[in-house]
Order: structure tokens, then C-alpha cells, then sequence
RNA sequence: GUGGCCUUAGUGAAGUGGUUAUCACGCCAGUUUGUGGCACUGGCAGCACGAGUUCAAUUCUCGUAGGCCACC
């Protein structure tokens, strides 16, 4: 893998990461698809809407169907018919999820010789070890893997939080010796996961020692689990990526509100994801941006014009199409927005599919979410080639309700 | 016309002579963030009407209205 930064606009950049599976270019977000499918979305809606970089889990695909499975289809691009760039998250993320996260029925937990899970599935229980996730990883095939590390609930303490800083180092040092003796290291990027929640000296000590082993990538861990969004969070975010080398990209895990990816891209985040999008809209919410009424625009206009009225008037929050109000709107959901959705199907009937539990609902409003997350980045890239990306995060910052 | 059964939230149901009448859907508000596959948490809203028995009736009795079934 190769990443080579392009442009930069204050600590903003765009860059360019070569995969074995196609270019992506940064910054971006990367639509989450678990099992080998984003839920309820296609590989050919991913297309459309201009995804470029898929996620899958080595935890879920391990459990089912199995990464040799996965391995004799062809590696996850090819199982997933999504045959583009992918990466898979390693498991870690579940130590906490179904484990430390948790006050009851802990399905994980973690000693120093690794991750004891048991499957949610049939009750069985599997040991993830570093070496044997790297084993896995490389069964799946995805261009960049993830190591195992140990997630803890981004509110924990000073002592949690660096024993957890302390057993993910050493994983990922044993992490990075099983990859860098593999022959074909090269086709997968292994990324370093720096931990340490909000303190800013284990954030330190944990970007040290990643950065310290020289891997292709980096990324910032622990910050979405539990509650996310303490003050300093952005702060947080900055001093780590300060830490980090600047010619590799760096990775945002668990993040993606249309705020979000512009605050994080603002501070030289390259790549994020996110279960939300997809998850909100099998909820029946969708994110909305409006124009002032009366204003007229055309699909794929919205940002442009947006940034014409400089925000004024302008409103864009999250909405719940099941509620009944919507029934009777006969317009598209997010006039300018030039998704599948949005340019076919009335406010009306969404509101109905969701309603009604359609499948079909699901399907739609997850289009129009990651659309919305997909125009943002679209334009962050813009704006950063510009130099130009304050403007569109203080308007944003302006038209958006939490 | 006669007999039987029934009427509890907007809808469909459960239940009880005694604090705050249960459930589902509905409506409203919220949660979700490296996904435990279509979720979770709150709030709103009700005993058909009238009389009687009783310390106390949504509950028992009678009547009225409405509904369902059977028979003539």
C-alpha cells in the first residue's frame, strides 16, 4: 500500500492510498458492512453513491461463515461482490461491545494472552489471540487489517485506561512482527490503533510506541465507545494526530455524523466510519439538509448552494421519517440532495415504507445517508484543494443542530 | 319477536368488590457512533350510559343503547 498527501489546507489534507483492491482518495468515510454487506445496501448503491472502501469485521465473518470460507470465494472483495478496497476491523472493538461495555451477560473478556469471546451465536467459546487475528485477517483478504487491541469505554479512568494502552502496545508489537514475516505484507496494510481515552499521557506513550514500529497507517481507537462526546474530545483528536507521522494516513474509528467528519477532517483525519448512517436509517432517521423556503434547487446542488447563501437560512438535523407528519409531503426528503431516493420517491412514501416496516425503507434511507456523508466529503476534498475548508466547516457548524 | 353472549385508551385484546387497571399496535419525545440484523427507553390516552346493592362498583344486579350468534 501507498499513501502520498496531496494537498493541504491548515491541518486539513487530501491524499491518495493505493490498495491492491483500487485508489482511495482522502479524506474519507467508509461505510460499515459487518457481516461482508452494508446492511440493506448493495455493492451496487456503494458504487453509486461513490463509496470507495468497504469495512468488514473479523470477529462476525470469523464466527460466520468462517474466514476460509471467505478465503475460497476469493477474499472478502470477491465474497461481498463489492471487489473494490476493504478493510476489516479486528475484534477489538467487541472486547468492549460485548464485553467491558457491558453491566450484564458479557459475552468477552480479555486477559494478557488475549480476547476470550463467546459467540452470540451458539454459546461457544473462541480465543482471539494477536497472532491468531493477524491469521484470520489475512484469511478475509482485506487490504488493510486492523490489530487486536483493548478497548475501553472512552469515560474510563487513568488506571483502566493504561492498562489498556499497555496490553494493546505489546499486542501490537506481537501484531506487527506476524505481519512484517509474512511474504505478501505488502498487499495488506497493517494499521497501528493508538489507545489511551482522554488522557492526553497515555495517548502519548500509546502514539509512541505505534509510531515507533513504522506501519503503513495509524488510527485513533477508544474515543466512540460509551459516551463519545466529552468536551475535549476534538482536542483529544488534535494532540493525536500532532502525534502521529504526517506521510501516513490516519484513521478515525467509530466516527461519522456530518458534523463529524468535518470537525475530524478539519483536524487532519484522513479515513473514519461508521455503523450510523446505516443503523439510524434502518431506524427510520435520516439527516436532512434544508434550504430556506422558497429557495429552488436542483439535485447535487444542495452544498454548492449552501455555501453560495453562505448557511443563511439554511437548517440541517436529523429527522424521523416514521412519524406521521411527514405522510402527506409530497416533495423528495432533502431537495438538492441527487441520491436514489431523493430523486425518486415522494417524502410521503418514505414516510409510509418506514411505517409499515417495508424492507424497502431501509434500503432507501440508508442511500440517502451515507449520500449526504459521501456530498460532505466530496466537498471537504474541494474546499481542502481550495484552500478553502474553514468556510465549509464554520458553514456547516452553522446550519447544523446536534 | 324470543333466547344467549358481548361493550375496558384511536384500534384489538387482558383483568380486578379496595393504593397508581395490564398488553400490543397507535401518537409524541428521546437513545443508537471500529453494528450482538432490523433495536431500545420514556411519555400520552381508557372501564358504553343510567339506576340499584355495598363502607367501597370498571368488577355484582336491573334497565337503556349498540353489537354478535342462534331460533321463530
Amino acid at each position: 500500500m501507498k499513501f502520498q498527501v496531496t494537498h493541504t489546507d491548515g491541518a486539513a489534507r487530501t491524499g491518495r492510498l493505493e490498495t491492491a483492491h483500487g485508489v482511495v482518495e482522502t479524506p474519507i468515510f467508509m461505510p460499515v458492512g459487518t457481516v461482508g454487506a452494508v446492511k440493506a445496501v448493495a455493492p451496487d448503491d456503494l458504487r453509486t453513491l461513490g463509496a470507495q472502501i468497504v469495512l468488514g469485521n473479523t470477529y462476525h465473518l470469523y464466527l460466520r461463515p468462517g474466514a476460509e470460507t471467505v478465503a475460497s470465494h476469493g477474499g472478502l472483495q470477491q465474497f461481498s461482490a463489492w471487489r473494490g478496497p476493504m478493510l476489516t476491523d479486528s475484534g477489538g472493538f467487541q472486547i468492549y461491545s460485548l464485553g467491558r461495555g457491558k453491566a450484564e451477560g458479557k459475552l468477552a473478556s480479555v486477559s494478557d494472552q488475549g480476547a476470550l469471546f463467546r459467540s452470540h451465536i451458539d454459546g461457544s467459546e473462541h480465543l482471539f489471540t494477536p497472532e491468531r487475528v493477524m491469521r484470520i485477517e489475512q484469511q478475509l483478504g482485506a487490504d488493510i487489517i486492523m490489530p487486536l487491541d483493548d478497548v475501553p469505554p472512552a469515560d474510563c479512568h487513568h488506571a483502566e485506561a493504561s492498562d489498556c494502552v499497555a496490553r494493546s502496545s505489546r499486542w501490537l508489537e506481537q501484531q506487527a512482527a506476524v505481519w512484517r514475516a509474512r511474504l505478501d505484507a505488502d498487499k495488506q496494510a497493517l494499521f497501528g490503533i493508538i489507545q489511551g481515552g482522554s488522557f492526553a499521557d497515555l495517548r502519548q506513550q500509546s502514539a509512541r510506541a505505534a509510531a515507533s514500529l513504522d506501519l503503513p497507517g495509524y488510527a485513533l481507537g477508544g474515543l466512540s465507545a460509551g459516551k463519545p462526546y466529552s468536551p475535549n474530545l476534538w482536542l483529544t483528536v488534535a494532540e493525536t494526530c500532532a502525534l502521529l507521522p504526517t506521510d501516513k494516513p490516519r484513521y478515525l474509528m467509530g466516527f461519522g455524523e456530518p458534523e463529524t467528519i468535518l470537525e475530524a477532517f478539519a483536524l487532519g483525519v484522513d479515513m473514519m466510519d461508521c455503523v450510523l448512517p446505516t443503523r439510524l436509517a434502518r431506524h427510520g432517521a435520516v439527516w436532512r439538509v434544508t434550504a430556506p423556503a422558497g429557495r429552488h434547487l436542483t439535485p447535487g446542488e444542495w452544498l454548492a448552494a449552501l455555501m453560495a447563501d453562505g448557511g443563511h437560512g439554511w437548517q440541517g438535523r436529523r429527522i424521523d421519517l416514521g412519524q406521521a407528519r411527514y405522510l402527506p409531503e409530497n416533495g423528495p426528503l432533502m431537495p438538492g440532495c441527487d441520491c436514489y431516493t431523493c430523486t425518486t420517491f415522494q417524502l410521503g412514501t418514505l414516510s409510509h415504507y418506514v411505517r409499515i416496516k417495508e424492507p424497502l425503507a431501509m434500503r432507501l434511507l440508508s442511500v440517502h445517508n451515507l449520500a449526504v456523508l459521501f456530498a460532505l466529503e466530496r466537498a471537504a476534498k474541494q474546499a481542502i484543494v481550495r484552500g478553502q475548508f474553514q468556510a465549509l466547516l464554520t458553514t456547516f457548524r452553522q446550519v447544523w443542530q446536534p
